[in-house]
DNA sequence: ACATTGCCTGTTATATCATTACATAACCGG
DNA sequence: CCGGTTATGTAATGATATAACAGGCAATGT
């Protein structure tokens, strides 16, 4: 399945998210206008669209802010993280495949066998960085 | 303050979390007989105590489990992440420091001061590697 | 054509997680 | 004792997520 096969109410989700500088959660993309607009009206809605976006990795859950973000570039060849500033909620994506390595193997060490990494990471930005 | 300046409802439910070997959430410590029993009924009750008890790092909360654990060793040296059994929830503590540098490198090349880090990764315990 | 299957959708209700608001009590330093 | 800070109690509400069930619609095999 491509981007080009989302049924409308994926599109009308992936394009609420791509059009956010920061996380939406179910409920801000529910409360938007163009979603309204289009029909879109009950959060199952809202969660199933998200479920599949997130099944192609067009999308990525923020568990520490229960947030959504649209993926900037496709399938990820490496595990993904992301850095949040605290006051903006700027969000960006992180590379971390440097610390799938670490982790693997303290897995690994733990008797445990590695499946999902989940690396998220707080501050401020640039813009941010003085001030409350 | 140490431990030893626990209030009464902190140490019922630290000791709720303690006494079990997998993450609770708020409303699974409040519906322990033992936290009952001591006349804790609110949820606010025990979030506040949850909130003291992280603030001294006793205990963490898993962003991805809505939950909370018990920390087995006083406050950390280095940051700490969590492992996860998708199976049977046994859960254990991870050091991160080695993560903790990439992190912050990678955070300062974007601009980013880096201030929390949360590492959660999921996957199967020895005893539930195979199976369902 | 028609039935079967699988996936997406709509609707309502409910479960689960967390906080706000406000009043009262306990504790401690001046 | 006063005044500030911290802890507590109680009720209500807010925020996040899923369950249960019915119906639509397209692809496929016969």
């Amino acid at each position: 399945m491509t981007s080009s096969d989302l049924t409308r109410n994926q599109q009308v989700v992936l394009k609420a998210l791509s059009g956010s500088n920061v996380p939406l959660s179910a409920y801000d993309i529910l409360d938007l206008e163009q979603v309204r607009d289009q029909g879109l009206k009950a959060p199952l809605t809202i969660y199933r669209a998200l479920d599949k976006l997130q099944a192609l990795e067009l999308v990525h859950r923020i568990e520490s802010l229960n947030a959504f973000v649209a993926c900037d570039h496709g399938p990820h060849s490496e595990p993904v993280g992301f850095m949040s500033c605290d006051r903006c909620r700027k969000t960006i994506e992180l590379p971390v495949g440097a610390c799938e390595d670490v982790l693997r193997s303290s897995a690994k060490a733990n008797g445990f066998k590695l499946d999902r990494i989940t690396v998220e990471v707080s501050g401020r930005c640039t813009d941010c960085v003085e001030g409350t």
